[in-house]
DNA sequence: AGATAATACTTAACATGTGTAGCAAAAATT
DNA sequence: AATTTTTGCTACACATGTTAAGTATTATCT
């Protein structure tokens, strides 16, 4: 199983989950639109998502009321917890990853899936 | 959308169901758990797109008499046709990305994910 | 102002990812 | 030979990816 993941069942997060969270506690107040941006995710699965945040109290809504389509989100006090709980095994997981496979070759992985990622989304030459 | 998305929305396909079909094509007679490896997929995914692809008579299943837990897979002239229809689009998609990240970036991005991929899933160091 | 279009989501439907459990058959153990 | 373990799937449950459709609200156009 991922790493990531063994580490979040205890927290009974997923890793999509888990990633809302830090974008919202990194982001203060924000709206649905640039959570899925932040978080690469499309709009129906993170509306999913923060539903099941919500449901559990791990973040708040409130109503935009300059633009009542609008909503900002928020972390609470108990999704901050969890944040807390977990965040040094995770940035570890990733660490160890990193080092298990050079640096400079894990940077430039991620370089390369970036390229990838600018030249493949807009088919328009 | 995924460009062979795209290319296969036309046959009735999904992208796993055309790399399931394609693995069975070149592979000849085959059972499932090797469809899996070579296919990247876990078993409870197989079995369903499997199970679909039988239903629309693409591929054919046998019983393996020697162990009667294993089956053989087998593609059929019409799941023939539908790679007849579809590999040359497939293949040019590829192609393209390739050409427009760069051949050398493309070989290097894949390297590096087969690296990462040997260097993960065993976290038995 | 009134009709139209665009925006910000939400809902729905279907496919897959993934962990767990189940089941039958074969292999290993005692 | 009988029991246990392993193997090869299959079934289930839940979460997400993805496309299409729906809704309310705001912006634009005429």
């Amino acid at each position: 199983m991922g790493p990531i993941r063994a580490l979040l069942s205890d927290a009974e997060l997923t890793e999509q989950q888990w990633r809302v969270l830090r974008v919202v506690q990194e982001s203060g107040d924000i709206d649905p639109t640039q959570i899925s941006e932040r978080a690469c995710l499309l709009l129906p699965s993170l509306t999913r998502i923060l539903q099941k945040l919500d449901d559990r109290g791990l973040i708040e809504r409130q109503k935009d009321l300059e633009d009542r389509r609008r909503q900002i989100i928020r972390i609470t006090p108990a999704g901050e917890q969890i944040i807390d709980d977990n965040l040094g095994a995770s940035l570890a997981v990733i660490a160890q990853t990193r080092a298990k496979m050079g640096a400079e070759k894990y940077e430039a992985l991620l370089d390369l899936l970036n390229e990838l990622n600018r030249s493949e989304p807009s088919k328009a030459d």
